[in-house]
DNA sequence: TTTCCACTGGAAGCCACGGCGG
DNA sequence: CCGCCGTGGCTTCCAGTGGAAA
């Protein structure tokens, strides 16, 4: 026997469920797909082309749409000799400014040779560099920005249509498709943009169970041999996805992660177990992900609102998590932060699901404030701490904290923090 | 009805850091 | 090396908020 044997696959093509898969026909977007082609129908047309804004909630089909609809205008554009087509497609996950949005396009348009760094220059000169490589390039330019509603201010969303008007630009059409999975990012634009940018908009409504479980089973039928799953595999993954605001990534990662599973366990079928699992295992990496992001001191602050946890005294208002707090601070050899600054990272642990909030209010007396408490399995969260934390083991301290209940026994473990 | 408590949440501004061109 | 630039994490300040008490 080989050192190597190819395992018992349950998948055909796993890649039919990875995030970057094309599938043939968009299931239950007929009425989107119409509206969005209309609306690019100007590019054919050798028009200016239309600003388009996408709504609707993660994992609902926008991106694909884009992908599908994008990648057939390219084609069809071929035939015509005037039309000279260019795509830019940016994430804007994980960028805050129009400065770096700015810097990223300038990045896009150019080769590798001449990338430029995302910070150091000043404002203007990113934007020059952005006009003269975009008159560079000419033609029709389709800008796409997913996810748009991450960046907090929006001054590139401005300039850009305008570019033309300006004299910034004259070679070049401009045309931005702009993704946003939080319909208030459109409300929160100011005037301006929202009059060219929303030219055109069209909602993507969350998809139902029914819609889940017909797009899971396309994919199904293409990523895994025929009878693999279990009957109610299919069921379950498009259930947990409906739950989640209607959102077909997550079933889909669902339906790989129990794939996953029984290829590593060597089964012939995935089961409904497997997807509990796999479900179990996904939220787990959705809050180590959401921990790793935090800073020290947010840390410390779950630190506090987990042994708290632990000793029964949650949900507690912030002024209670405060002793706690200071103390692991000092434990840790760092100077406390600011009341106002730690009630931020307590608002950020409950924008990531870790910690439930109730707001209370006893009127004269006590006036308005929230209650806090973890709202996850701790086992999830302190396996997940435990992680970052790579120093002495924090899961070990912590169990001898609960054993011991009174004086903390993590005094080695933060100090090395 | 008015008062008032104890927060909440927005805003302005500071500062260290890393990268820029000269 | 300098002086300039944008950014993230922070502090400081303060006008709201909403319901029990008066």
């Amino acid at each position: 026997m080989g050192l190597f044997e190819r395992d018992t696959e349950v998948y055909k093509d796993r890649d039919a469920l990875r995030e970057d898969y094309q599938p043939e026909k968009l299931v239950g977007r007929d009425e989107e797909i119409q509206m969005y082609q209309a609306a690019l129908q100007p590019v054919i047309n050798s028009e200016q082309p239309n600003n388009i804004f996408l709504y609707g909630k993660t994992g609902v089909g926008k991106t694909a749409a884009t992908k599908y609809l994008l990648s057939h205008l390219e084609d069809d554009a071929e035939q015509y000799d005037d039309i000279d087509l260019n795509l830019i497609f940016l994430n804007c996950d994980g960028l805050t400014s129009s400065y770096q949005i700015a810097t990223r396009l300038v990045n896009e348009l150019r080769d590798e040779a001449n990338q430029i760094s995302t910070t150091g220059y000043p404002r203007a000169t990113v934007y020059e560099m952005l006009w003269s490589d975009l008159d560079n390039l000419g033609g029709t330019v389709i800008i796409v920005l997913d996810e748009v509603d991450h960046v907090k201010d929006d001054s590139i969303l401005y300039q850009l249509p305008r570019a033309r008007a300006n004299e910034n630009l004259t070679e070049a059409k401009i045309g931005i498709i702009g993704i946003s999975n939080d319909f208030s990012f459109r409300d929160d634009l100011s005037p301006k943009v929202k009059s060219s940018l929303c030219e055109q908009e069209i909602h993507f409504p969350a998809y139902d169970a029914s819609n889940l479980k017909q797009i899971l089973e396309q994919r199904a039928t293409v990523a895994f041999h025929e009878g693999v799953l279990s009957d109610g595999v299919i069921p379950l993954c498009a259930a947990y996805g409906a739950k989640d605001a209607g959102d077909a990534r997550q079933s889909i990662d669902l339906l790989m992660k129990a794939g996953d599973l029984a290829r590593e366990e060597d089964t012939s079928t995935v089961t409904e177990d497997q997807v509990e699992r796999g479900r179990r295992a996904l939220e787990r990496g959705r809050i180590e992900e959401g921990i790793s992001g935090l800073t020290q001191h947010g840390h410390l602050v779950l630190y506090a609102l987990l042994t708290l946890d632990l000793e029964n005294e949650t949900p507690v208002r912030s002024r209670d998590v405060r002793p706690r707090y200071t103390r692991f601070t000092r434990l840790a050899q760092r100077d406390p932060l600011v009341p106002r600054r730690m009630r931020d990272h307590l608002s950020e642990l409950a924008m990531l699901g870790i910690v439930s909030v109730t707001e209370r209010n006893e009127g004269r007396r006590g006036g308005t404030y929230r209650e806090y408490a973890i709202d996850m399995d701790l086992s999830l969260i302190i396996s997940a701490l435990d992680d970052i934390i790579t120093e002495v083991g924090v899961h070990d301290s912590l169990s001898s904290y609960l054993d011991t209940a009174n004086e903390p026994q993590i005094t080695g473990t933060l100090a090395d923090y």
